[in-house]
DNA sequence: CTTGACCCTGAAGCGCGGTTCAGGGTGTAG
DNA sequence: CTACACCCTGAACCGCGCTTCAGGGTCAAG
């Protein structure tokens, strides 16, 4: 059985995360010692690292409940968590997109950009005051 | 000269962020009417728009203020502008250098979905049980 | 028997860019 | 004279994912 600080060190998260992620349901209140300790069966670096991975793909701390819950639900479908995914990866691309978008606006006006002319004549600068962006 | 409402309205946002705008220092205290109203000129629109196309473009408002010290200070270059549109895009284009990433571990995944599997036996799980994303 | 690392709780704070709320005054059309 | 749209202020609130703080108890080593 596992203390906390120990789960923590495992799963590369920090303890406040882990009573966080308790009190929002992503990871069961475990059993605790007769000091209160909370002791951890060693399955639940796994449950951690699961929520973590999610997470690094994009997933939020509720999508990551979904997921789990899906895992858990006798009858959930393959399917079922792929059209999360797809959804997430919509998402992304969506955002993708729009960064995409202020990377060439960016690019743009910095190419018509001469270092040493006053700020009062700036390609950027004038973009900003003329140009739609949208 | 024009009311808070009228800036609102021509410059396509709210009056909440006009004063918010305010507060932080982006847009200067106008002169106020006999009952207390903010009476802009009308070149203030102006400064609005420059500060929204600047957000669109990625640029935070702490960002912005920068932006107009540098076109108002007499001596600033457009090098001085350049640096920081530069810094910007490097650090757009690290945004989408991490949602890439993601995305393609999903697209990874999704791909080896078989939607009628149960969710026991689910590759997009099993990758976020198992895989490292780093 | 003290030191230091660990554990507990509840509440508050952070960044960002506003929005919302409570509680007012003002201006004008009908 | 009464709606109703507009304006004012200061303070609190939103989401997100934690972190920090205040104020404690526990446990192992030396």
């Amino acid at each position: 059985m596992l203390n906390i600080g120990d789960v923590a060190r495992e799963s590369g998260v920090s303890v406040e995360a882990l009573r966080y992620y308790e009190r929002q349901g992503l990871v069961a209140a475990p059993d605790r010692d007769d000091n209160g300790y909370r002791l951890y069966r060693p399955d639940a670096v796994a449950r951690v690292r699961f929520i973590k991975r999610a997470q690094e793909v994009g997933f939020t701390l509720s999508d990551v409940k979904e997921l789990l819950a899906l895992q858990a639900r006798p009858g959930a479908s393959c399917g079922d968590v792929r059209m999360r995914a797809a959804g997430k990866m919509r998402e992304i691309e969506g955002k993708i997109a729009t960064l995409q978008r202020m990377k060439t606006f960016l690019e743009a006006w910095t190419a018509q950009c001469v270092d040493a002319a006053p700020a009062e004549r700036c390609p950027v600068l004038d973009a900003l005051k003329n140009d739609e962006t949208d």
